[in-house]
DNA sequence: ACGGGTCTTTCACATGCAGTTCACGACTGC
DNA sequence: GCAGTCGTGAACTGCATGTGAAAGACCCGT
């Protein structure tokens, strides 16, 4: 194992690859077009994989600063992380709502477990 | 690394794992999805585990305040737990009833082979 | 400096979940 | 039988979160 001298820090967790340093991002072989923040948010996750991170903890450690009542930055950034990583990894539930708690990052195939069937077509 | 004083303690009843500092619960290696009051609710039976607790108690640490003749919220909630601790683990019994007294937390395995039949001698 | 693009923040509305309470039924003890 | 206890499904309401979009802020090439 290599200590601070590690010229190239790689996180991985499940198919996905984070590049801290270089600011590099991929998933199955694929590289993630990211904006800042949305890289800080996936790093903030991926150093805690599998744990909850509580919102407040997310922002401070992204934004810097400290999350202000109402401020739904968070929430957003989390959902276009969501997007980004359901069009590489379709199969694959990667960021966990804990109400009340925080989010979670894990990869999860998605569990058949709700409807078997979705149809739409419901003109309201 | 973590060192001797690791700020997140882990409470293990079973195949039970709960980190109440995170509001993280897992079940033979997957993550329950628990709501603030389910975690509540299961923080406060697994501090307790093996040992009846009274409703009062358990109302009095997850709700705080005291618990009024006729609420349910202690058995509604009950219930829910128990639906995603048996989902998790199918075949053993984890919140046992006492009548009168409380519950109790104890995985146990479901008694020998369920029986066709689950009405017993006592013909009232 | 200007115009166009991207990123970020903020807003408004939609949606879904959580928490509470009620209702009914099964069961138990007297 | 009667009263108390508990199991369980469901209605109701408020809030947390999801989500699309407007409005700035910022960046860059020309």
């Amino acid at each position: 194992m290599q200590a601070a001298s590690d010229p190239d820090p790689v996180l991985r967790v499940g198919d996905l690859e984070v590049r801290p340093r270089e600011g590099l991002a991929a998933v199955a072989g694929r590289t993630l077009m990211l904006s800042v923040r949305e890289f800080g948010l996936l790093v903030a996750l991926v150093g805690r994989a599998g744990h909850i991170v509580r919102r407040e903890e997310l922002y401070e450690q992204v934004w810097g600063g400290e999350l202000r009542r109402g401020d739904r930055s968070v929430d957003v950034y989390v959902h276009k992380l969501r997007v980004k990583l359901e069009e590489a990894l379709p199969q694959v539930r990667s960021i966990h709502t804990h109400v009340g708690f925080g989010y979670r990052l894990e990869f999860e195939p998605i569990t058949g477990t709700s409807h078997p069937f979705h149809s739409e077509g419901t003109a309201r």
